[in-house]
DNA sequence: TCGTTGTTTATAATTATTCTAAAGAAGATT
DNA sequence: AATCTTCTTTAGAATAATTATAAACAACGA
C-alpha cells in the first residue's frame, strides 16, 4: 500500500505536478500487488469505480502517455484496436491469449535468454521482446 | 518472375475470384524476389505505381484480409498506428528500425530456439514471435 | 497575494479501419 | 449467347482510437 505522499514525490521528483488527477491515476495503476496490463478505455473506466472520481478522457491519455516517457510504464507491441500498457517496466515477455483479449507477464526464465546474433550497422538494440500468442 | 496464369490459378484454388484488381495486387506482393512488409497505405500506392491502374482503398483492405486469412500475408505485431503485413509467412522473428518505421526479417538462427516454460490451462502456444526495436 | 507556468477539460479534428449498398464482373446454367 | 446467381468492387459514410485546441483552472514560487 503505497501512501498519497508517496505518490506526490514521485510526481515532483519527475517534474509532474502532483494534480488531484494523477494522484488518483497512481493509486488505481500502482496500488497493486501484480502487474498490470491494461488500455485506456480499462484504466478510464477503473478510476470512475475505484475512486468514485471522474478524471477526463484526455487526462488519461495525456498522463498515461506522461508516465511511459518517463518510464512508469511500458507499451506491449500487438496488433489490436487499442494500446495496451503495463506497470511492469522491466524487460519481460508476454502470452497474448488473443480470445480473452488479456496479456499474461512471462518471466524471463520462462522464456530463456535471447541472443541476437544479427546486427545492422549504425543501429543497436533497443529492447527485445517476446510475444507468445495463445488459443484454445 | 510468376506468370499471371499462376496467380489466377492461386486465386481460384483459394476460391478467390480472379479479378483484375486481384492480379494486379499479387503482382506487386509476390512478384519479389525478398520478402515485403508493408501497410495497407504502402501498398495502395504502390499498385498505382507499378501497374498504372488504381484500385480502390476498400479493396486493397478486403484483398489483404482474404489473404491474410488464406494464409498468404502474415501480420506483424508492433505498436504503429498502421497495422502491418509480411509476404514471409513462415514463423520468423523482426527488426524494428523504430526511426525508419523498418521492418528487417531475421532468420531463425538469428535468434535461436525458443522454449517456452510455462503453459496456461486449457490453451495452446498459436505462435511465438520476437520482436528486436533498433534505435541509432 | 500575484504572476507564471503547467494542467485539465470539453470538444473538435484526425486517421486507420470497417461498413453499406449499389453497380459491375465472373461463373454456372440453359 | 442470353440469363441467372453469386461474388467483387467501389465511393462514400460510419466507427473508433487517438491527438490537437484553447479556454478555465490549479499549483508553485516570489
Ligand atoms: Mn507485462
Ligand atoms: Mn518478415
Ligand atoms: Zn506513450
Ligand atoms: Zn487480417
Amino acid at each position: 500500500m503505497i501512501s498519497k505522499q508517496e505518490f506526490i514525490e514521485k510526481l515532483r521528483n519527475s517534474s509532474l505536478r502532483p494534480t488531484k488527477q494523477r494522484i488518483n491515476i497512481c493509486e488505481v495503476l500502482f496500488n497493486r500487488d501484480k502487474t498490470f496490463h491494461f488500455t485506456i478505455n480499462d484504466l478510464f473506466n477503473l478510476i470512475k469505480d475505484k475512486t468514485g472520481e471522474k478524471v477526463s478522457l484526455a487526462t488519461v491519455y495525456n498522463t498515461v502517455h506522461a508516465f511511459h516517457k518517463k518510464g512508469y510504464l511500458k507499451e506491449i507491441p500487438i496488433n489490436s484496436n487499442q494500446t495496451y500498457f503495463d506497470t511492469n517496466v522491466t524487460d519481460h515477455h508476454h502470452f497474448f491469449d488473443v480470445k480473452e483479449e488479456k496479456l499474461i507477464d512471462l518471466k524471463n526464465e520462462d522464456v530463456g535468454p535471447i541472443e541476437i546474433q544479427k546486427s545492422i550497422p549504425g543501429k543497436k538494440i533497443k529492447s527485445v521482446e517476446v510475444l507468445v500468442k495463445l488459443e484454445d
